[in-house]
DNA sequence: CTGAAAGCGCTTACAG
DNA sequence: CTGAAAGCGCTTACAG
């Protein structure tokens, strides 16, 4: 910088102020010192910058994974947000472990952050502790159910399901089936569970734990769940998903076995991903607004960043039932 | 920092020897020092640390998209490797659009990166510029063929493209057509545009324009191209995709038209995620190391910048033929 | 509209 | 093994 200001014949002062705020400065001095960033090729240091002003221009986002659509959508619609603004995404997934989580924040926080984003609503103590003293607006996003620490963005995981296991009874499924990812430590997961359990119990039917199936994420774990599920209770006509990966599993293993759906059983997702709707059958599923999810939390940030905005709201940002050909 | 020295009854530059240096440090000062810190929740700052050790341990990487389990896997190969030595990433994605590539770029470098990784080898003079200037080491992903600027990790997209359509001629296929993703400022795609059309000519094939289709990416372009095609070329017996999206998109749209594949028409991808083995018919594709390309890729940085290695190296993480079903 | 001084929180490069 | 001084490249908070 003080090279620029050499060839421009000003202090460093006036070239900080041209980058800064040029309504500041005078229209001739201001050409001046753009003919001489340019000239020199000069890149302002952030991180100078971040350390003088203390404001960093850096917002932490912690997914489980970015191996997912459902994920990537949403870091998608934040990060595009986020850079029309000139703030930087610092990016870690924790492979669905909440301690990775405290460990990528303790490091993320070295950066000092303008604002961070975390996915669920389950933290370590260490974490949570972190996160309050981070001194930052922190955002939680997809999981709506209970207290929030400080401001959540997303849908209600709970009545989700709840409305999914509903639409099946109501298109006269008897028999329903549930697959869902691993519930340990997964807040999104066990809220769906417990959506599903609801609307059952709501309709007078006797829960059954033979028909739910708990396992990993993937398509595979979908298959495998589907083929276990198919040989121990032939009585199932519906297959309810937690996700449209596990049931995009769950229709390829119906296929190999000669299953037609939904004539012999139906199958759900939930994400609605790219591929659902043009699987065979199509999926009918939950959709989920992941790009409105990361643009709002980019929002919701900056404002807050900005003052405009109180702390701890909470933006539903809503669900819709997706009826296609696969129930 | 000067709050934990004051307790533990050192400097400020104790501190950061016990933080950086424990073994230049006495035992009792560093239990001491290591005491404060547990009881002010002392965090280093980063900030302060790259700018007085001009040294930033973050490293910007720069994907088309990450929608995409081909690069997300990279990604994640990326990520595990740097964060097990304490360094973080800073990504971007550029939606293919290389004027974007140049604009995060010139973002990212204000934050004075230990490394930087692009994808391809097409870029912008700006950006070109930059890469050069930057002064710390760059690494180019994916693409393998033609002059390095610096350094190189990934596997020949012509090779791989030649293999596969040869592998489907020595099959028997007679008619193979290809669908690819628009060439426009893709070096990947068109290497494997290249790579398909030699390995017909070798065959003493003539080439057929109206046997490939250049479309967008994802599922439903491949689904379009596949009506398309099979409207108008009934004699095609094979259709060659240049990514697995592609791929899936086109066994849909057979399935949807009563084709058998590969019986009626044979159908192979480029990229093998996690579905393509899943599919019914499972999916003949190209195996790629996509985990390893991103574990490589921070390696090599790593070494880079500790000074282990010579510039302008050549890593070349290979590719398979993986034959399934569908062909 | 422009500048001189001080400081952000660390690390480097000595000195002892 | 520990510390005092200077500096990294900017911005803040004045002063003029």
């Amino acid at each position: 910088m003080s090279d620029v200001a050499r060839l421009a014949r000003v202090t460093p002062m006036t070239v900080s102020r041209a980058l800064r705020t040029p309504a500041l400065v005078s229209k001739a001095t201001l050409a001046r010192v753009e003919a001489a960033i340019v000239k020199t090729g000069f890149v302002p240091n952030y991180v100078a910058g971040s350390l003088s002003s203390s404001h960093s221009r850096i917002i932490v986002a912690i997914v489980p994974t970015i191996m997912n659509s459902v994920f990537s959508g949403m870091i998608e619609g934040l990060s595009e947000v986020l850079r029309s603004r000139n703030y930087q995404l610092l990016l870690g997934s924790t492979n669905f472990d909440l301690d990775v989580e405290e460990k990528l924040l303790r490091e993320f926080l070295g950066w000092r952050p303008a604002g961070i984003v975390v996915t669920g609503r389950r933290h370590t103590r260490g974490a949570r502790t972190m996160l309050i003293n981070s001194g930052v607006p922190v955002v939680e996003t997809w999981h709506l159910d209970g207290e929030p620490m400080d401001t959540v963005v997303g849908f209600s995981n709970y009545n989700a399901a709840y409305e999914m296991a509903r639409s099946l009874i109501g298109w006269g499924y008897r028999k329903i089936a549930l697959i869902y990812i691993s519930a340990h430590n997964n807040d999104r997961s066990i809220a769906r569970r417990d959506g599903y359990r609801k609307a059952l119990a709501d309709a007078g039917r006797k829960l059954d734990p033979g028909l739910e199936c708990e396992v990993k994420f993937g398509v595979g774990a979908g298959r495998g769940a589907a083929a276990r599920l198919l040989e121990a209770r032939p009585d199932v006509d519906a297959i309810m998903c937690a996700s449209d990966a596990l049931a995009a599993g769950v229709l390829m293993e119906c296929m190999r076995r000669g299953y037609s759906v939904p004539k012999d059983i139906a199958v759900t997702g939930f994400g609605d991903v790219e591929l659902s709707a043009e699987l065979v059958p199509s999926l009918t599923t939950v959709h989920l607004p992941r790009n409105e999810i990361g643009r709002r939390t980019a929002q919701v940030l900056l404002d807050r960043i900005a003052g405009d905005l109180p702390a701890a709201s909470r933006y539903d940002c809503g669900f819709t039932i997706v009826r296609r050909e696969s129930a």
